[in-house]
DNA sequence: ACAAAAATTCAGAAAAACTGAAATACTACC
DNA sequence: GGTAGTATTTCAGTTTTTCTGAATTTTTGT
C-alpha cells in the first residue's frame, strides 16, 4: 500500500503514451503487470488518476501526480548517474601536490592521457618541495602527493601513506667540451672544486646539494634556465636524473657517486586508511604508465619501485 | 543488479547513523536485511561506499552517494506528500465562478467552513451572471460553476453538466406597510400597475422580470442599496427568495405567482466528463451544507434540490 | 589475548511482483 | 444500434525479490 518509485516509473509511461500497452512495452513488462502496478498506485493515492476512457485522460490528481512522479523519476535517474559517473572516475576531482621535477617530467604525459579518456575530471595540479607536498596531503589539500618520503620527525608523517615510485641519480648536467665529461667515473664534490655550480628550483629537492662554493651563488628559477647557463659557459648545475637533458644533446648527465649524493627516492603520497578516489586512482594508473615509459627511456640512472 | 530508491534509503539510514544495526532499527529491518541491501547498492555501483572501521567512515565515492541519494530521497518523498495533500484536498486551488445571488447568500458560509478546514488550498471566486459562469466553466477559467442551467441553444452547453442545487421562488421585497403587504395571495403583474419597480444586479439573473414601467427604470447596483431606497420607500423590487431580507425587518417578501415569474432553478455547472478536483470535491459538500442550513431558514419558497 | 559487540553469510520463509489465460470493457465500423 | 476487434482488467499460479534467524566471522575494548 506504498507509493513506490517503480509505481511512479509505470504511472508516467502511461500517462505519457495515453496506453496502457505502450506503456508496458516501454517498461518492459506485460500489460497486465502495469494494470496492477496502477491500481496499487490509485490505491495508495486514494483517488484515481485517469478517467474513463481507457487511459487517456488524467484526473486533476493525476495531473499533479504526473508532474511530480516525472520531477522525483528524474531525480533519482540523474543521482544514479552521477554516482556511476563518480564510480566510473568520469567526473570528480583530481588534486595534486607534486614536486616540480615530476610535475616537470612525469605528469604532462600521464595527464594529457588522463585529460583526453576523462575530460569531465576537474583537475588540480600544484607544484612545491616535498614538505609541502606532504603538508597538502595531510590537510586534505591534495588527495594525491608525489614527492619524497615525508620526514618521520614531522608529526604530520602518522597519518600519512608512502609507496615508493621511482628513484633516480643525482647528477651533473655539463657541457660535452666540459672537462668532467671525460671523468669516466662517478662525479665526487671534490671533482667541482673551482667550479661555479648553478642552482635552480628543482636543486631544491636535493638533500645532498650543499654545493661548496667559494664564489657567489648562481641561481636560476627554473631548470631550464640553469641549463641555458649552463650551455653558454657559467657552470655546471645539479639535477637529478629525471630532469636531466636526453638524447642527442649538447649537454651530458654525469651521475654523482653514491656517498656523495645518494638517489633520491620520490613515492606516492596519501592519507593513510583513506580510500582514493575513482578519478585519482585512474589517474594513478596513467602515472605509473608514464613513470614506466620514462624508465625505459632514461636508463640505469632511473629505477622504476 | 540495479540501484533501487529502498537501497538508497538503507544506505542513508546507515551512513547517517554510522552503524548497520542502529540502521536497521531505523527502516524497521533486522541489521542482515540491512547489509545485504548495502552489498547490493555497492555491487551495484561497482565501488565500496564504505571503508573499514565498521560503517563509520565513508569513501569518497561513499560521500557523493550519500549526497545524491539524500537529494533524490528527498524529491521522491516530497512528491508523494505532495500527491496526498492534493488527493485529501488539503493542497490545490478552489476556482468558483457563480451569479451574485449565491455569492452573496450561499457561498461565505460554504467557504469559511471550507477555509476553516483547508488553509492551504487556493480560492478563486468570480461572480457573474449565468452565461458568463457557464462559460467560465467551458473555458476552464472556474472549475466550478453554480448558476441557472445553461442555455441548451449556446455551443458550450454541450460540454457541460448541469446539476440542480436549489429552486428559489420569485418575488417582491416591500414595505410593511405597503398596500401590496395585505394582498395575502401570490402578486401578479397587474399588481404593480402604476408603482415603481427597482432593479438591481441579482435582478438581471431573473428572465421574468420585465417590469412593465412607464416611469423611467430606477436601477440600484446592489440589492443592499436597492432594499435601502424601498426602505425609504421609492417602490419595490424583484428578487429571488435567496436574497430577500429574512427575519424581523421593515421589509417582507412576496412571492410572485407562478405563471407571472416562475421559479428559477440554480444548480452545479461542471465540464462534462471531466472529474473534479479534490479540493473542488470537498467544497461541493461545504456548498451543499451550506445550501441545507439556507433551506431550513428560508421556508417553502427556497426548495433544495 | 579474550570476551563482547557488531556485522556478515547462508538457507529457508515471506512478500512482492510478474505472467498467461480468461473475462470484461471499450471503440469503431457497418 | 449492434457487433467485431482491440484494449484492459482480473485471477490464479509462478517467479523473483526481499526478509528473517541462526551460525559465523570480524572488529573492538579491556
Amino acid at each position: 500500500m506504498a507509493v513506490t518509485l517503480n509505481a511512479f516509473r509505470v504511472f508516467a509511461a502511461t500517462a505519457r503514451s495515453g496506453s496502457v500497452s505502450r506503456a508496458a512495452a516501454a517498461v518492459r513488462r506485460t500489460p497486465s503487470a502495469v494494470s496492477m502496478t496502477l491500481k496499487q498506485l490509485e490505491e495508495a493515492i486514494g483517488r484515481p488518476l485517469f478517467d474513463g476512457e481507457r487511459k487517456t485522460r488524467l484526473t486533476p490528481t493525476g495531473r499533479l501526480a504526473l508532474a511530480e512522479a516525472e520531477a522525483a523519476l528524474d531525480r533519482f535517474d540523474r543521482a544514479t548517474e552521477a554516482i556511476r559517473a563518480f564510480a566510473a572516475a568520469e567526473t570528480g576531482r583530481l588534486s595534486l601536490s607534486v614536486t616540480p621535477s615530476v610535475a616537470e617530467q612525469a605528469l604532462p604525459a600521464a595527464l594529457a592521457a588522463f585529460r583526453a579518456a576523462r575530460p569531465r575530471v576537474e583537475i588540480l595540479l600544484r607544484d612545491t618541495d616535498s614538505a609541502n607536498v606532504a603538508a597538502d596531503v595531510a590537510e586534505e589539500a591534495a588527495e594525491i602527493g608525489i614527492a619524497g618520503p615525508p620526514d618521520p620527525a614531522d608529526p604530520i608523517a602518522d597519518g600519512l601513506a608512502f609507496r615508493p615510485l621511482f628513484r633516480d641519480a643525482i647528477g651533473l648536467a655539463v657541457r660535452c667540451d666540459d672537462p668532467l665529461a671525460d671523468l669516466h667515473r662517478p662525479v665526487r664534490w671534490a671533482d667541482l672544486d673551482g667550479r661555479t655550480l648553478l642552482t635552480h628550483a628543482v636543486a631544491g629537492e636535493i638533500p645532498a646539494a650543499r654545493a661548496p662554493s667559494e664564489d657567489a651563488p648562481l641561481r636560476a628559477l627554473t631548470v631550464t634556465s640553469a641549463l641555458a647557463l649552463v650551455r653558454a659557459g657559467l657552470g655546471v648545475t645539479i639535477l637529478p636524473r629525471l630532469v636531466a637533458p636526453t638524447g642527442e644533446s649538447d649537454l651530458i648527465f654525469l651521475e654523482m657517486a653514491p656517498d656523495a649524493a645518494p638517489r633520491r627516492t620520490v613515492g606516492l603520497i596519501t592519507k593513510r586508511d583513506r580510500p582514493l578516489s575513482p578519478a585519482a586512482e585512474a589517474a594513478l594508473v596513467e602515472i605509473e604508465r608514464a613513470l614506466d615509459a620514462l624508465a625505459a627511456r632514461l636508463g640505469a640512472a632511473f629505477e622504476r619501485l
